[in-house]
DNA sequence: CATTTACAATTGTATGACAAATCATAGTAA
DNA sequence: TTACTATGATTTGTCATACAATTGTAAATG
């Protein structure tokens, strides 16, 4: 993987991402001036512009002569951007965060496996297998659980063929990530979570679309099902 | 609207984007080196790499010593940003990217219409019947047909109270727009998608999940059906 | 032949100066 | 008073120049 702070623009991207993320500035607010930032950082002019820059093209801020570096509404926000998904992961995501995901996930998931069903290449449904093969070590503590967890969704999406879906890998990943961390699942994957992988695999290489996405959904309705709950919990106390 | 070009840099972002999105730069070709760029474009080398740095946060290039600014593969290009959207609807979309953009949306707004029917607002049912409004002047031809349509779908997504939804509202907008230029509705909407969009609306008010999805996955899947036959007849010869 | 060294090309960073936009204020005229 | 105007101050926008850091290529070296 390429290191996140290649140069200084790119570290500062990163912190002020960070803190936009994690509320330190919140929408609305003002960060501190170009010359502020310079100073704060230790940096160039040159560095912290090229820095704020790439924070308005992730759609963070705006940036405007006399008005200052602002934090604009959160409905422009690039949320499907690889370091944004990354600085909400570094937030405390809440169970209302989770459900977001979980929300999206549940509208994605099934239809991926649907597609890939149809348009799954030959060395789509080899990789598929691939991470099967290890989420099964992975039950046996030979490989790493959430790795292959991970990997298994994303290969399904890529199958589909579909540049979009593709595009949402890091959504899952990220998803994922916080869904282990709510669940605190730091041992191994269920047999019925593995069963229930098997049986996606199974549709989408038997080349059957409908049968991929029920199964996939069935997954899906489950986990948001438990999150609905804690949250129904949560509320009526 | 703000002006997409209120700075040197920003132009410059979209002159490349357009570029790389139509195919004059492909995925792995060098682009100009900065020097080049700054006198194609007969600016400083500030704005010059402001703008690069922006088309390297949407995943677009990278740029690194010695080794130049690349367009990398198109799997990180952040395809759910406003401007690489409008970039692709620039560009010359096919009915394979028209299929794309079908496939997602009969994944995505089903299920925004089954979370609409559990999380509206009152204002947000107000926005969806205000649309409808819009439809209905727009068969008299008293409004714009095509505002009025992304408007309604538009309404429902942001009714959803999920912000990852709502980030899809450019997705589900730029999509429209190409599905539009396909058929070539220049004229009203037609009666039976109205009423399809009052089911909808109706679903939602009456806070029923289940037929709000039924009802929004049966359009989707008319229109994808569509497609996919006249992708079948162009294969076939 | 392998290894090291030196060079060249390209981006990365810093600085200083001035331009342009825009908000706030004070001043001016009706 | 009220509305408009002029002015000034603040902040980002742009430019030019210089040098540092990175890295691929080729020459020199053992």
């Amino acid at each position: 993987m390429e290191p996140s702070h290649r140069n200084l623009a790119h570290q500062v991207v990163h912190e002020l991402g960070k803190k936009i993320m994690e509320g330190t500035y919140k929408v609305g607010d003002s960060l501190p001036s170009e010359a502020d930032l310079c100073t704060q950082f230790n940096i160039s002019r040159t560095a912290t512009r090229e820095a704020v820059k790439m924070l308005t093209a992730k759609g963070l801020i705006s940036s405007r002569p006399r008005q200052g570096i602002k934090v604009v509404d959160s409905k422009y926000w690039n949320l499907f951007d690889v370091d944004v998904l990354n600085w909400i992961l570094l937030g405390k995501p809440d169970l209302y965060l989770l459900r977001h995901f979980l929300q999206l996930r549940l509208a994605i998931e099934p239809e991926a496996a649907s597609l890939a069903a149809q348009f799954a290449q030959e060395s789509d449904i080899e990789n598929i297998e691939h991470a099967l093969v290890r989420m099964k070590n992975a039950t046996n503590g030979q490989d790493d659980t959430h790795e292959a967890d991970i990997d298994f969704h994303q290969s399904v999406l890529c199958a589909s063929n579909n540049p979009f879906f593709i595009q949402l890998n890091n959504f899952i990943e990220t998803a994922l990530k916080i869904n282990i961390r709510f669940t605190n699942r730091l041992v191994a994957v269920t047999v019925e979570e593995y069963q229930a992988h098997v049986d996606i695999f199974e549709h989408i290489k038997n080349k059957e679309p409908q049968a991929a996405f029920d199964a996939a959904l069935i997954t899906q309705k489950e986990t948001l099902a438990i999150v609905n709950n804690q949250i129904a919990v949560l509320e009526s106390k």
